[in-house]
This record gives structure tokens, sequence and C-alpha cells, in this order.
DNA sequence: ATCTATTACGAAAACGGTTTCGTGTTAATA
DNA sequence: TATTAACACGAAACCGTTTTCGTAATAGAT
């Protein structure tokens, strides 16, 4: 096992000080130009790489960031995972992946964890719990600390941050409009309840497109699941003491799975009932029918999430100025609509 | 904004060394109960958190692991990721996540970037790209300088290192048999190249089926696709050119691709073909219809390579003893085989 | 021959901890 | 009263870098 070499070692062998190597190795014009490719010679042959902990202990950067999100599952937060570390990994960047699980305590306990010195900035999407409790101290403590933060997707107003989002109330207008269009008028929707930040938002969508079509806003079409896991009792009910003519879910799973149900009452996709979800994932392109999707463009949003992040992380200025993007969501029409 | 607090600041606020400080906080004996209880209560009043960088240039312990996996968007690797990071999160690690994106080039980099201190280990699974060039330097280099490493799923022989695998032909030859002992006589493969580790062993345990079962190996009915992005055309060939009565495939898409392209010819599944597919993924679970699958455990699988590599890292003898975990495939029967 | 400016390098501090060892003070013992 | 042990703490080394500053040696100028 031959171990790692060092500054020192390379200084014994050359009979020379730590600071001359550290000098030839960055091509310092102190040293001659025989001294360095002495030095450059056997660095090389010993295959010498600095320490990136020491290096992080001296300058303060890691050159880590930290991305703490709900579930690796979601075929989304994987997208945004991917376009986090395409832009970070290109600015030298690693990525440390922590999962909340939507639980509160562990979004906490790894924010700490990677908070005294392992990173230089975080990049997250809050757990659902932390939505619905409203405590927001752990991300207060961050930023007061200084180290930048950026909320994506699952945000809060409480803390002053970069945030990036997609419009997601214009997403479910966009898919409302759409049912509406091609003559839809009992449109359902499946959803989460108001505490997810997306999920009111594309409630608020949903109703807007109903309102400014002069359509009621029947408040027993919308179905609010009180988790993530999906409840297949309560579908069924609902589809059960209710008709309608097309749904629109908030989720990729909500919708694949109702797509199922209502298909096994004899119901035909799309034309008794048209199906939006959304999250153009990789579920949208393959169910049968395939579905049309509200795309929510994750890697993207990572990359935008990335690129706000690391600006912040390496500019000088002390500024403390935020801001919010929010990205534009997309139809992709597939089979689950009428074409 | 209230920057974080040091030993250092400590000591000169109550006047005492930073060693008692650092003894006190750990509760040494050699320090007076006054003395501790007041450096305690500064300490705890001040938040003080000692700086993870510091600890880990002093005993050469990151707590990190390095996880280098080619594709984050397949549901069996981010399954994998979260039973590694679950287990590695209880024992008070964090996980770095690396893309290879199946490129060598990229798995290089990666672990070069982490193999200078960021991490204590790697858990890792290959690269398309390094499987087909069969060049593991990188790898070797890194266990040299005793750095662990477990491979998971995409391994190879020519690294002696922990690895953990599924039995791949075991799997394989169960969804075979299964086909057969269902009647099924001319069963098709869709496969990758016989590069991937994974691909090989499966496609012999589809031989060894059918051998047992005194059935020809027709390589005609073997499609090899020469890369992991579906390629419709060949696909659609394959099914016009050939007949059969039930396909196996290497991976979830593949076969809920096949699935739609054989079911737009008309056939019926499982009627007319039965599928079976690797990994039970999402999709398998959601696809219509939902898809009799041989299950991965990635979960299971992930927990057992950050197991590995922990006890690896935190065992105080230099033993070169590796082993190999093999996990036992199940099979996970759904609509798309006759039940 | 003396002074000055380069050149080429080393010493040391710093980053933030941990840990070994030494030592002054007090109390117990002979 | 002199000796010793226990106690409580501090100094300093160390982990592996970077970087500032000081300086010996040489060369050039006067």
């Amino acid at each position: 096992m031959k171990t790692k070499i060092t500054l020192k070692d390379i200084a014994k062998e050359l009979e020379v000080s730590i600071s001359t190597v550290s000098k030839a190795l960055k091509n310092s014009e102190e040293i001659s130009r025989d001294t360095k490719e002495k030095i450059q010679a056997f660095a090389k042959l010993y295959n010498y790489k600095p320490n990136n902990i020491a290096i992080s202990l001296k300058n303060k950067r890691t050159k880590n960031i930290g991305v703490v999100i709900p579930d690796i599952v979601h075929h989304f937060f994987t997208t945004v995972i991917r376009g986090i570390e395409k832009y970070a990994n290109a600015k030298g960047y690693n990525v440390i992946v922590c999962l909340s699980e939507e639980s509160f305590d562990k979004e906490v306990i790894n924010m700490e964890m990677l908070a005294n010195g392992s990173i230089d900035g975080f990049i997250m999407s809050l757990s659902s719990e932390t939505q619905q409790k409203g405590d927001f101290n752990h991300l207060k403590e961050v930023t007061e600390q200084g180290i930048p933060v950026v909320l994506f997707d699952r945000i809060t107003n409480e803390i002053d941050c970069d945030k990036v989002i997609i419009d997601d109330q214009l997403g479910a207008y966009m898919a409302t409009k759409k049912l509406i269009e091609q003559g839809r008028r009992k449109i359902a929707l499946i959803t989460t309840g108001d505490y997810l930040s997306v999920s009111k938002a594309r409630t608020e969508g949903y109703k807007k497109a109903l309102i400014e079509n002069t359509l009621p806003v029947d408040e027993s079409l919308i179905l609010k699941l009180s988790s993530m896991e999906i409840d297949e009792k309560s579908i069924t009910n609902f589809f059960d003491s209710h008709s309608m003519d097309a749904v629109l879910c908030v989720n990729e799973i909500f919708t694949v799975f109702s797509m199922k149900l209502i298909q096994k009452k004899g119901f035909h996709i799309p034309n008794d009932v048209s199906f939006i979800g959304f999250t153009d994932g990789l579920l949208s392109k393959y169910a049968n029918p395939s579905l049309t999707a509200v795309a929510q463009h994750g890697e993207k949003m990572g990359e935008t999430s990335a690129q706000m992040l690391i600006d912040k992380i390496e500019s000088e200025v002390e500024e403390e100025t935020f801001q919010t993007k929010i990205l534009e969501p997309t139809l992709v029409v597939r089979d689950s609509t009428i074409n």
C-alpha cells in the first residue's frame, strides 16, 4: 500500500523547505527554474495531489454543496439532482445528498451535520412535515451564519434566500384550461393538503382556470389526500361517489394510479375521462395510455439552483439581495387527453 | 451575521487555554467541575459546534463516503442510494454522490476529485464505458492507497475489493423458467452487449433455463442493443421479423417500451406474449399491464454496500480479506404473465 | 571596496481542532 | 518539616496546506 505523498515528504526527500515545494508546484516566480523542474518532476513521479481537507481548512472553502431533499425516489427530485450535479461538477464542486424523507427532524439533523464546515452552501426542497409545521429555524440559523441557501420547488416565504420554483399555478391553469377547451366540464383535482406550497399553488391555478371559464368550482370534486402515500381507498371512494370527465393530479404517481383505478371501473381514457398529471417523468412517458403531463423541467431547475448558489458562494460582495426565479412549466401532450 | 464560534474564541473570552476548552467540552476528567460547567454553559449559549473540516484533518477521517454511479435517473440506482444513505446516515456518515453518466472519463475524474481526502471510502457501480474498455486503473490506484472500495451491481473481477451483486444469472433463470412452465416456448431476450457484467450474467441464466428444459437456444431470438438508450427501430424490426410468445428484458425501460410496441402491433399481453423485466421499479408497478419483474432489491443492496464499506473503514485490523455478497433476486408476479 | 537590488529560499503563522506531556499548586503522608 | 501524589491546567506538536515576511547570497553599480 503506497500511502499518499505530502508536501512534507517531498520537502524532506529533496532537502528543501515545505514552502519551497508548495511554491514550486504552483509555478511561483519566486522559485528558480531548476528547483521548480526538479520538484515538479518529483511530484509528478510520485503522483502528488494536494489534500482537499487541508486546503478546505486553509481557505474555508470546501467546494462541496449540500443538497437536502425529501425523497430521492421521486423522479422529479432525481432529475433536479442530475441538473445540480452537472452544473456543480463543471464548476469543480461536489454534491452531498441528504434525504429528509419528508421528516422535519431528519431535515434539521442533516442540515446541522453539514453546516459545520462540510459545505459551502445548501440547495434544498422542504420536507412536507417542515411545511406543515411552519418551523424554519434551522434555515434561519444557517442563513444567519452567512451560509448561502437556495430553496427550490418546496419553498417558504419566511426565509430570505434565493429561490427557484416553477410557476405551479400557471401549470395547473394551463392543464385545466386545456381540459376545458376540449369540452370537459366536470374536472376533478386530486391533490395533497394545502400545506405543501406546490399543491396549494396548483389548486389555485386549477380554480382560476375554472372561474375564468365560468365553470363552477365544486369543492367536492377536489380530493385532498392526507399524505404522499397513495391511498387506494380514498381514491376509489372518490371515483365511486362522483362523476367527472377529467382529472388533474398534482403528481405522477397519483395520476398513474388513478388512471388504473378508473380503467378498472371500465372507463376509457381519454374518451370517457381525460387525465393530466404533474411532473413529466418516466411514468408519464411509459404509462398506458401515455400521460399528458405538466413538465417541471427538474434538470433545468437543478442547474439554475446550482448556478445561483455557486454565484453567491463565489461572489465577493456582501450584498443581501435575493431573487426568486420562476421557471415556466410546459404541457407535454400525450394520449391521456384527446388530441 | 453571527459568525461561527471557535475554541479559540471561547478560550479568549473565558481566559483559559484552548486545550482546556477542548477538554472541558469532551467532559475530560482532567478539568475541574467548575471550569467544565463554565465552559460548557458558555459553549451552549453561543451554540458552539466543532468544525468538521478541522476534525477531519486531525484524525484523517472525513465521515463522508463517495458514491459513484452511472446514472441517477435509473430507478434502481436511486433505490440503492436511498439504502446507502439510510445506513450511512445512521452511522454518522454523509454521502457524496457523483455521476459518471456512463462515461469512463467522468468516472475517473470524479474518483480523483474525491480520492484526495474528501472521502473515507467508495461505493460504486461501473459505467458501461468502463466495463467495455476494461480499464480499471483508477480503481487500482485508489485501492492501493488503502481507500476501501465496495463495488455493486456492475462489478469487475480485476479489482480486489468487497462486492455486492444480485445473482443476475439466477434472476434470469427464474424468470425464464417461469415462462417455460407457463408453456412458453419461443422466449426472446432483449439485452445490451455482453460488456455489461449484469447483462452477460442474465443472458447466461436465460440460456441455462432453456437448456435445462431442453429448449433450443435460438441466437436470433436474442436482441443485443448497442447502448442503454432505447432504440425503437431495432426493437420494432426485431418484433416484425421474429415470432415469439414471451420476452425477457434486462431492464425496465426496455421492457415497458417493448410492451408498448408489441401492443401496438395488436398483440395481447399476456395472452399472446408474456413479458418479464428486470428491476422491479416504479415503471413495473404502474405499467399497463403491470409488469412481472425480477426484483433487484436495490435498497437492500445499498444498505449492504454501506455496511461493508463502513465496517472496513472502521475496522482497526489491516486485513486484506474481501468478500462478495450475492443477494437473491425475487420474482414479483404481476399482470404481464399468466397467473 | 562599498552599497544596493535581485534572486532564491526558509521560517513561521494561520486555518480549527486533538492530544501528549510538562508543571505549578495544593493536600496528604512520613 | 520535607516529600510526594493528585489535581488542574497550559504549552506545544500535529494534521497538510498557503502565504507573508525575513534574509543569505550573489550580482551590479558607484
